[in-house]
DNA sequence: TACATTTGACCCGA
DNA sequence: TCGGGTCAAATGTA
């Protein structure tokens, strides 16, 4: 397949300057100004990665490990993307008892092709999430946790995560996601200079999810694997971001220095 | 007290 | 029919 390396490179790199800017602006408060609004830089931000992805996908080799399914750069940040989850009236019949409790488990199956897939080492991506449930999967050791958006009350976040830990040893997780945050942006303390923050709120969030929410056994490992500042924390998911794109045979001659940081 | 997690029940869809 | 996704009561935690 043949890939716009440069394009990528430059797409990626202006990712990461208008997370910079969002970080500054959101630092200081600074109100929309009508210069340039958060709400114009997440856009920006969104469609930067979204649009490397929609590269990577338009090229699909079946090694990505990453796949935004119908995320393409015009609809990735809409917002209006997100599956239709519950179905609430299937017409059939139902308990008194259900009827005063109210229905449960009912929804529509989610369709993959609404879904993110991607492989990762870590399970932390800032923003807050909150487990609703828990699976053991048949054939598999390793349960499937289920995320909501810890804003879906008061933003009416729709994203979902499910998140499981691959049984090859690697001590990665295989995570699907689903429908887009609109919710904030998750912590905007983290300072991408590699500073550390005035406002980590990130680590200290209660709500981001850990190893500790797949396998509480990993509780006292994890606490020395737990990253150390934000700093490292921005670092290591943008090098999460970028082994992404490492998957993908073309693009293992562009090295992470390729992408200036302003 | 408020919020998060656990866990069994319930339902959909393959 | 059964595996998987979600609900919601019970429980835990700060």
């Amino acid at each position: 397949m043949e890939i716009n390396k440069k394009e990528l490179v430059e797409t990626l790199t202006k990712g990461r300057n208008s997370a910079k800017k969002l970080q500054n602006l959101l630092r200081q408060k600074v109100k929309d100004d009508g210069l340039v609004s958060v709400d114009d830089l997440v856009k920006e931000i969104s469609q930067s990665f979204y649009g490397c992805l929609s590269v990577l996908n338009s090229c699909n080799s079946g090694e990505i490990s990453r796949v935004p399914v119908s995320a393409h750069l015009n609809s990735a940040c809409s917002g209006d993307q997100t599956p239709e989850v519950y179905s609430g009236n299937t017409g059939k019949n139902i308990t008194p008892a259900l009827a005063q409790k109210g229905r449960r488990g009912c929804y529509k199956r989610r369709k993959t092709i609404d879904s993110r897939v991607e492989v990762s080492k870590t399970v932390e991506d800032g923003y807050a999430w909150r487990k609703y449930g828990q699976k053991d999967i048949l054939n598999s050791n390793s349960p499937r946790c289920y995320f909501r958006c810890t804003h879906k009350q008061a933003h009416g976040c729709k994203a979902l995560k499910q998140v499981q830990m691959l049984e090859d040893g690697s001590n990665k997780f295989h995570i699907i996601c689903f429908g887009q945050h609109t919710c904030p942006p998750p912590n905007v303390g983290l300072d991408l200079d590699g500073n550390h923050s005035e406002n980590d709120n990130l680590l200290n969030s209660p709500s981001t999810i850990t190893r500790n929410h797949i396998d509480p056994s990993l509780k006292q490992e994890d606490l020395s694997n737990k990253v150390s500042s934000p700093a490292l924390v921005w670092k290591e998911i943008f090098l999460n971001e970028f082994e992404c794109f490492k998957n993908v045979g073309s693009l293992c001659d562009i090295s992470f220095d390729d992408i200036v940081f302003s």
